[in-house]
RNA sequence: GGAGAGAUGGCAGAGCGGUCGAAUGCGGCGGUCUUGAAAACCGUUGACUGUAACAGGUCCGGGGGUUCGAAUCCCUCUCUCUCCGCCA
């Protein structure tokens, strides 16, 4: 969520990076000022009722100590009446705060300057593209068959055991999805991250924590009976490791990469996007995070980025990338750079990784600081990108690849993949 | 799953219902001494809120209660540890 900070010192400049999203929120944060000085004069009014009543519970003691028993008594009467106060006025600030933290919960990230006005993905810039057109067979096959022809990976099997969106992994295609996964760990370690591998189930507070609840509900997977979630991606466990942390200058920036399979309910998905590898409930990622101090955080944006474009370029996939306008844009998000990689046989762009720059909008529901040189705690930015998700650049590589005789798996894979073709 | 113990500041660890935001030790920071370092000594060292700045207020796992007054008493939830059972 914003800071009240920010919206009370910039309130204009908030507005109107808001306004990018392409809707106006002038209202609402006026809103939200208003209940802000409502709440602060009530906890003005208790904070006075309650300095005297602790006064007075000091004289009473003294009181009592030196004798004084009738007079004791006659202040407990009044100390009384001043409890009564302070419980309405409590009752009163508890409901303020309440709301004005609903009302701020409500509110998306503003959009930073480099963000374009727009409503929907038509709006997104193209600022980078990379790599040929694949030459193709004359009649190029969609993953969906190639999966089947090379037995690698069992759609009917996991409708079967579990439902739809769930496949089953098989044979060259069980060890691709390992090869890709130690692959993009291998390539995130020497590019500085730290590896960890965290729960995939996480509790509520977490989900708070990031922002997929209450924003996200329905679209995670919920253990109700131990109201645990199964997580929609790495970020969530990742970014949680510094819930309630304040964290050294010289410990930033600190950069995380953890691979998880990631469980998505998708509710509201049908139609042909969701064929075959496209739209999964369950699906692999590696994710890499970071927290910066704030004047570093658009620097380490760009070095995310340049990470993953390291990875498509050595995977051989045509890519391009693009910059969210502000209606396309996540929620928590400031400003997000998409990934896009070119299907050859589908004829059209996959989204395999989405890298974002979240300023303070989770850190401070996080509550995760920094303290400065001089003394102070401050909000770091929080980074997260896919780097990258499987199951899209799966179904990229076996369809680019395809020829009579097999599909030509990339070298870099090689290592991994224990052979060339399958 | 059964039985018991516990949750206090960065860590360890005290804390008769009022003098406790909290002893003490370690760690951190600053200083004295030293060519420098160590040792020793002195000082300092939680977070949030609030104010122009003071003041004031809140926080001893979370929530509720008793009391004029709660870290301290009661209820409840969560978590941790020990023993037993089960088990990858």
């Amino acid at each position: 969520m914003l800071t009240l900070h920010a919206i009370r010192n910039n309130t204009q400049e908030i507005i109107e990076r808001l306004s990018k999203r392409g809707v106006d929120r002038s209202d609402a944060i006026k809103d939200i000022l208003s209940t802000d000085e409502q709440k602060r004069s009530v906890q003005t009014q208790v904070e006075q009722l309650l300095a005297k009543s602790n006064a007075m519970a000091k004289v009473i003691g003294d009181l009592y100590k030196s004798g004084q028993k009738d007079e004791a008594d006659a202040q407990k009467a009044q100390s009384l009446q001043l409890k009564e106060d302070i419980k309405t006025l409590e009752a009163e600030l508890t409901q303020l705060e309440e709301q004005l933290l609903q009302k701020l919960y409500e509110i998306p990230n503003a959009p930073s300057a480099q963000v374009k006005y727009g409503k929907t993905p038509e709006d997104n810039e193209v600022v980078f593209e990379w790599g040929d057109e694949p030459v193709l067979l004359a009649n190029p096959k969609p993953h969906w068959d190639l999966t089947s022809e090379y037995s690698l990976v069992d759609f009917e099997l996991g409708n079967k055991i579990t439902g739809a969106g769930f496949p089953v992994y098989t044979g060259k295609g069980a060890r691709l999805q390992r090869a890709l996964i130690n692959f993009f760990l291998d390539e995130a370690l020497k590019a500085g991250y730290y590896e960890v591998q965290p729960p995939i189930f996480v509790n509520e507070a977490s989900g708070y924590g990031t922002g997929q609840l209450p924003d996200k509900e329905g679209q995670m997977y919920h253990a109700v009976l131990d109201n645990l979630y199964a997580i929609p991606t790495a970020e969530v466990p990742i970014t949680n490791i510094y819930r309630d942390v304040i964290l050294k200058e010289e410990e930033l920036p600190i950069k995380n990469v953890g691979y998880t399979p990631c469980f998505r309910r998708e509710a509201g998905s049908y139609g042909a996007h969701v064929r075959g590898l496209n739209r999964l409930h369950q699906f692999d990622k590696v994710e890499i995070v970071q927290l910066s101090k704030p004047e570093d955080s658009y620097q380490a944006l760009e070095g995310m980025v340049e990470h993953v474009k390291g990875l498509m370029e050595k995977l051989g996939l045509k890519y391009r990338i693009l910059r969210l306008c502000g209606g396309d844009m996540g929620f928590a998000s400031a400003l997000t750079y998409d990934f896009e990689a070119w299907s050859g046989a589908q004829q059209k762009w996959l989204e395999v990784s989405s890298t974002s720059n979240f300023e303070t909008f989770q850190s401070n529901r996080l509550k995760c600081r920094y303290k400065t040189k001089d003394g102070k705690n401050e909000l770091v930015h929080t980074l997260n990108g896919s780097a990258l998700a499987l199951p899209r650049i799966v179904a990229c590589l076996l369809e680019n690849n395809q020829t009579e005789s097999g599909i030509n798996m990339p070298a870099c894979l090689h290592p991994y993949l224990g052979f060339e073709t399958i």
